[in-house]
DNA sequence: TACATTTGTTTAAACGTTTAAGCAAATATA
DNA sequence: TATATTTGCTTAAACGTTTAAACAAATGTA
C-alpha cells in the first residue's frame, strides 16, 4: 500500500539517460533534443511524475511561496485582498500561504517565524491592532526578503505600503454629513497608535475645522471597533447632555453595533442621527437602514501588493524604501446618512 | 547588502564541532552533552539562526504543511473552520496552506497540483459546487497522502468526512415551520449533485410526507444559492397561482436575496411568508427581520477535521475508509419564521 | 585536412538538513 | 584487570533537484 513517489531518476532509468538530462528536458532546455524531450514528457506522464518542490526550492534557493499575514480572513476586505493577491501571483507561478493573526501580536510573531522557516520568497502583511513592537518585521527585512505592507502599515519600517487615503476619506465623510445638515458630528475611531485610524482621526479633526465646526472631545472616542465596542461607544454618546446629530464610525462592525443601539432606542436614522461606517462590508448594504460606508478598493490593493512583490523577484539585493501607493477611497452613500428632507 | 542566511554549518564551524552534532543539539538529542547543547543554542541565537524547512522537509520526507481547500474564505462558516483547523494543527507543529477554489473545478485542480507539488503532508478540503469529476481527488489518495473532506464531500472517495446532519436539519426546519402554522412550504435548494444539498432536499421531501403535506414540484427549485439566485427563485415562487406561506432556503445568501424581494413587495415576514435560511452567517442576525437559520458548528468541524488528519501522521501506510463524523445541527429561530400570532 | 563550433549528453557538486553507522574515550560491570 | 556499556561526538550518505563544467560526436569553416 505504501506509495513510492516517482522521481526524476525513475524517468531517467526508464529511458537510460541521466537525471540531469531529464531535468533539462522538463525545463525545455535548448540543449536537449526534441526527441528526448518528447520521450521524457511521455514517461513522466505515464509514471505520474510530480516534481518535488522541496528539492527544487532548496537547490535553487527560491521557494515560489509568498506569505500573507492578515488580522483575519472573514472580513470581506481582507478576503478580497487575498483573492486578488493570489490571482496575480498564481499566474507567475507563486503560491501563497495565508496566516491569520487574529489581531494578536504573539500570533503574528509566530506566523512570521513559520513563514521564514518555510523559506517564503516574500511576505505581504497587514498588521494586527496590537502590534507596536516592530522587531519581528525587522527580522524579515534583515533576512533580505521583500516585505510589503497594506492597509495596516507602519512608516518606520521603510518598506512598500499600499493603502487608501484615510485622511482624505474622513474629509469626504464629514463634508457629506455637513451637506446633509449635520452640525454635531461624533467619531467612533480606532486606536490612534494604528496609523490608519490615526489618519482618520486627524482627517476628522481637520475637516471639522475646515467647516467651522467646533471639536468636542466628548464626541471623539477610541476602541477596537468590534460590534460590542460600537454599541458601548454609541450608548455613551447618547448619554451626553447634548447628543450628536451624526456619527462617523471608523469600522463597519462597530457601525453595526451603533446601528443596533439606535434602533433599540427608536432613534430615527438618519433624521435624528446620521450614521456612516468604513470598509463597505457587504452587510452594510443588507441591514435596515443600509449603512453609508467607504469602499477601500480591496481588489486594487491586492493586485498592487502582489505586483509590488513581483517587482523584487530576481533582484540580487533587496533595497527597500518607504514607497507608498495611496489609493483614493470612495464614499458610498446609503440610507443611513442621506436625509431626504434636505433635498 | 546581500544577507547570507545562517546555517547549521556556520554554527558548527564557530564551535569547531560537526554539523551533525549541531543538528542533534538543536533537536535535544540525548547523546549530546548539556554543555554542547547550551553552547549551540547560544551561538544559534547570536547568529540569528533560522532552520531551513526545505532542507529538513526534504531529508525527513515530512513537510509539516497541510493544504486546506475551500470554495471561498469570505464566508463565516469556512473562515471559522479554517481558524480552528489552524489552531489545532499549529499546536502540533503544522502550518496550513489555504487555497480558494471559488467554486471552480479548474481552480480546484490547480490547487491540488500546487499542494501536491509543495509536498503537503495532508489535505483537508471542501469541494467546489462544480466538482463532479473526482480524478483530482483520486490523485491525492494515490500519492498516499491523507485526505479529509468536510461539509461538501463525496461518498465515492471513501475518505474521512466531517459534516452536519443535513437530512435531519431539513426535518427540524419543516417541523418548526409546521408548528408555526405553515402549510405550503417551498424549498429553494442547492444543486442535487452536491451531496449536502441533495440531503437537504431529501430531508425536505420526507419531512413534508411525515407531516402529511403534499409535495408540490413547483415549490422545489435548485440553484447555486447566490443572492441573485435567491431573488430570482423567490420572484418565481411569488408568481405562482397559489403562493407558499413559508420558504426554506438552503443557503443564507440566497435567503437574503429572497428576503430583499419579500420586503420590496411589502410582504409581511413571517406573517404572510415565513423564511428560514441555512448556515447561520452573521448577517442573518443583522438584517431586519432577522433570519432564522441553521448553525453548522463550524468550529467543531474544523477541530474534528484537524484531529482526523493528526490521526494519520506517522502512520506508515495510509489506508483510508469512508469514515463519517456527522454532527447535529442546530436551528436558530429568529424573527423571520417565528409567528407571534401562533402563540 | 585540420581546427572551431555546435549539439546533446554526462558527471559531479551543491542546496541544508537528518540519520545510520562508526569510533574513541569514559564509565560501568564482572 | 579485562571486558562490556555508555557517552559524545564524527563521518558520510541521503533526500530530489539544479547547474556548472566537461566531453564526445556531429557539423561547420578555412
Amino acid at each position: 500500500m505504501k506509495k513510492k513517489k516517482t522521481t526524476i531518476k525513475d524517468i531517467a532509468s526508464v529511458l537510460n539517460i541521466s537525471a540531469a538530462a531529464v531535468s533539462k528536458a522538463l525545463h525545455n532546455d535548448s540543449r536537449i533534443s526534441e526527441k528526448t524531450k518528447i520521450a521524457v514528457r511521455q514517461v513522466a506522464e505515464n509514471l505520474q511524475y510530480q516534481p518535488n518542490h522541496l528539492a527544487s526550492a532548496l537547490r535553487s534557493g527560491k521557494s515560489h511561496l509568498v506569505g500573507v499575514i492578515v488580522p483575519r480572513t472573514n472580513s470581506n476586505f481582507f478576503s478580497s485582498v487575498i483573492q486578488n493577491i493570489e490571482e496575480v501571483l498564481n499566474k507567475k507561478g507563486y503560491s501563497i500561504i495565508i496566516t491569520q493573526s487574529n489581531e494578536s501580536y504573539q500570533k503574528e510573531c509566530d506566523s512570521i517565524d513559520t513563514l521564514l522557516y518555510t523559506q517564503v520568497d516574500g511576505i505581504i502583511a497587514s498588521m494586527a491592532n496590537e502590534t507596536v513592537d516592530l522587531s519581528a518585521y525587522e527580522k524579515i527585512k534583515s533576512k533580505g526578503i521583500p516585505l510589503i505592507l497594506f492597509d495596516r502599515g507602519e512608516n518606520d519600517l521603510n518598506v512598500d505600503y499600499i493603502g487608501i487615503d484615510d485622511y482624505n476619506s474622513s474629509h469626504l465623510i464629514v463634508e457629506h454629513l455637513v451637506e446633509n445638515g449635520c452640525k454635531r458630528i461624533a467619531h467612533i475611531g480606532g486606536y490612534k497608535r494604528t496609523r490608519i485610524f490615526n489618519n482618520r482621526i486627524r482627517g476628522y479633526i481637520d475637516a471639522l475645522k475646515k467647516h467651522n465646526l467646533p471639536l468636542d472631545e466628548e464626541l471623539l472616542t477610541e476602541s477596537g471597533l468590534t460590534i460590542e465596542d460600537g454599541r458601548e461607544k454609541m450608548l455613551k454618546l447618547l448619554s451626553l447632555a447634548t447628543q450628536p446629530d451624526a456619527v462617523y464610525v471608523a469600522g463597519d462592525y462597530a457601525a453595526l453595533g451603533a446601528l443596533q443601539v439606535l434602533k433599540e432606542k427608536n432613534i430615527k436614522i438618519p433624521e435624528e442621527i446620521a450614521l456612516v461606517g468604513f470598509g463597505n462590508e457587504p452587510f452594510t448594504d443588507m441591514v435596515t437602514p443600509r449603512i453609508s460606508s467607504v469602499h477601500q478598493h480591496s481588489a486594487e490593493i491586492g493586485k498592487r501588493a502582489a505586483n509590488t512583490f513581483l517587482k523584487y523577484v530576481g533582484q540580487e539585493t533587496i533595497d527597500q524604501q518607504l514607497n507608498k501607493i495611496i489609493l483614493n477611497a470612495e464614499l458610498i452613500v446609503r440610507d443611513s446618512s442621506h436625509k431626504k428632507t434636505s433635498l
